[in-house]
RNA sequence: CGGGGCGUAGCGUAGCUUGGUAGCGCGCUUGUUUCGGGUACAAGAGGUCGUGAGUUCAAAUCUCACCGCCCCGACCA
């Protein structure tokens, strides 16, 4: 490819609308364009590298066994109704209607094609296992686009979906994927690694994301460093808060006291009252699928909203407003309570953290009281135990015992062990052996394509611009002129060379236009091409040209000797890259 | 949806407080120059100042509404 007969538009300042590095160098380099937000058109350099994630991809979805399809983007909503999701996804599906007013839905991700499909064409367990996946454009309606291609209105996802006849057998559809995933994102370049993750709306029992630690991810992730122990904060546990909860018991009964216009926990642990943080119950009211339940948690605790809604089953949950709060328990935000005047009717959902905890204080349910000397256990009908607390740096693994770190992530893929929830709603079933129909377990398994792009970007970049991992570099080798008036020896020369890489199947691109050095250095070096091949007068007097690779030094070969070094330094990056031998 | 910020040439921006001929840098065009790290000089093209209404003799500037973008939050398969 030649500079000046593709697209390449390069900018010198950075566009004001981004604000994360990699969306800056997506845009600096020349790889898109945003059309408008959330919406992005792929220029050459982007699509190349887009495609060179994508081959990746299919090569590892391949050599796992998987097999590629390709469903439409365009759905039919009763698919829809029918798996449950056309109400419990609501928020992100993107709804159109056709002349006839009939309406369709934009698809997020795929288990109701497939499943559909799988209903239709897989009758017994001699079709099993299989698992199909594609490439495809998904759709979701964000409530906030951002970052550029990471969290995108349209975007690209590799999908996939395993079908087994047992629950073994979707273990190791899984396993081939998590493996796939592994493979997948470190010939990206990429330092990715599995995290254990909620699952949420999608569903299932089992599942795992993968994480690139980096600031600007929208992800925190709990880690052990002993013992290898990672998970999303939204499924983390450890042994609890730090601090012990302090044993005041005098195994007097519960007491109102008057805290007027003390309506926060902080206020309550100042003078007069100083009852610290720990020794308060922080009663939260939620509404859970338009059900008021409460939550309990140790004053100093954190409600960890995914944990709410596996642990209760809820689909959607938000905090009540002081409204319902009010006529629910007859007081506002600031003195609510669960020891005194709770309906029957209101389930009190309560975190681990408070079992057996004495000598509480907490709100009284009447505006300007609180009550002290409560004993969880005796004074709390508490209907459900659960975890519901957000993990903190600091406290201890569960299993090791060390000490729990958090870090910020970008998840790039997920996979999940769906089980027969699909299955069963859509009637994917099949003949097993001994003549009984079963659902097909199912698994399901997505890569953000477009976000791992960016990802690359974002882990790969200094000063100067972007450093792609030559996996995924748009080209391998720019070959660099300086003199590029017709008839000059370093254009003969380039030409020469780039008839000669390009035969060996190296991927060059021939930087032709007529510019200044620094021009075409610094342009390089913003694209990031992993080795740029310099030619320039001074040089070749002397019978050399340079190698320059991206973020390297510069070496100086002959020119006799040029096409060889490229091409074994290429071999050398890519065999990097390689985890497999194929 | 709540909070904050911003919309002036392809890009980055000044001007707005205190209303009066729209400016700069980059890029672009032409010429000269330079030719190993975003050359230098000169000439030039390019603007409904986001849209609409209002106030005013006069609006980029003040007022209101709307639209769009960015950030924080909520949300996030």
């Amino acid at each position: 490819m030649r500079w000046t007969q593709t697209f390449l538009p390069t900018l010198k300042e950075v566009p004001s609308d981004a604000e994360i590095v990699s969306h800056q160098l997506l845009l600096r380099a020349g790889l898109v364009r945003k059309l408008t937000g959330g919406l992005y058109t792929f220029l050459p350099m982007g699509l190349r590298a887009l495609k060179k994630v994508e081959a990746i991809i299919r090569q590892e979805m391949d050599r796992a066994g998987g097999i590629e399809v390709l469903m439409p983007a365009l759905q039919p909503p009763d698919i829809w109704q029918q798996s449950g999701r056309y109400e419990s996804a609501r928020d992100v599906l993107f709804k159109v209607k056709d002349s006839a007013q009939r309406e369709w839905v934009l698809g997020p991700t795929h288990e109701e094609v497939i499943t559909t499909l799988a209903a239709a064409e897989i009758n017994s367990y001699r079709q099993l296992p299989k698992c199909f996946y594609q490439v495809q454009l998904k759709f979701r309606d964000e409530i906030r686009p951002r970052f550029g291609l990471m969290r995108a209105k349209e975007f690209i996802m590799k999908d996939a979906y395993s079908f087994d006849a047992t629950d073994e057998g979707a273990m190791v559809s899984y396993k081939k994927m998590y493996d796939a995933y592994t493979r997948i994102f470190a010939r990206c370049g990429l330092k990715a690694f599995p995290v254990e993750a909620d699952t949420g709306v999608i569903g299932g029992n089992y599942s795992h994301e993968f994480m690139v630690p980096a600031e600007t991810g929208e992800n925190d992730v709990v880690y052990c460093e002993v013992s290898g122990y990672a998970a999303n904060i939204e499924k983390a546990t450890s042994r609890g808060a730090l601090t012990p909860t302090p044993d005041v018991s005098t195994g007097a009964a519960p007491e109102k006291f008057a805290t007027p216009g003390v309506v926060t926990i902080e206020a309550l642990t100042a003078a007069p009252h100083q009852v610290p943080a720990a020794s308060q119950v922080k009663t939260l009211v939620y509404v859970a699928d338009s059900k008021t339940i409460l939550v309990l948690l140790r004053g100093d605790d954190q409600l960890n909203e995914a944990k709410l809604l596996a642990r209760t089953g809820a689909i959607q949950a938000r905090p009540a407003t002081p409204d319902e709060c009010f006529s629910a328990l007859g007081a506002r935000p600031g003195s609510l309570g669960a020891a005194q005047n709770v309906p029957s009717t209101v389930s009190v959902y309560a975190d681990e953290q408070l079992r057996n905890a004495r000598g509480m204080t907490t709100g009284a349910n009447d505006d300007g009281f609180h009550l002290r000397h409560v004993d969880v256990d005796r004074d709390i009908r508490v209907s459900q135990w659960a975890d519901f607390r957000t993990v903190a740096a600091g406290e201890l693994a569960v299993v090791s015992g060390q000490p729990l770190k958090i870090r910020r992530a970008i998840e790039v893929g997920h996979v999940f062990k769906l089980g027969t929830k699909y299955s069963e709603k859509l009637n994917s079933t099949f003949l097993a052996e001994n003549g009984l129909r079963h659902p097909t377990v199912m698994g399901c398994y997505g890569i953000g394509v477009t976000r791992t792009l960016q990802a690359v970007i974002e882990q790969g970049n200094d000063k100067d611009g972007i450093i792609w991992p030559i996996s995924v570099a748009p080209f391998e080798v720019c070959l660099t002129p300086l003199n590029v008036t017709p008839g000059a020896p370093t254009l003969v020369l380039a030409e020469k060379l780039y008839a000669e890489l390009t035969a060996a199947g190296i991927e060059v691109i021939l930087d032709d236009r007529d510019d200044r050095p620094g021009v075409k250095f610094k342009d390089s070096e913003l694209v990031g091409f992993p080795l740029r091949l310099g030619i320039g007068e001074k040089s070749l007097a002397k019978g050399q040209v340079e190698l320059k690779p991206r973020g390297g030094a510069l070496m100086a070969v002959p020119v006799e000797e040029a096409v060889a070094r490229v091409i074994e330094w290429v071999k050398t990056e890519r065999a990097s890259l390689q985890t497999v031998s194929d």
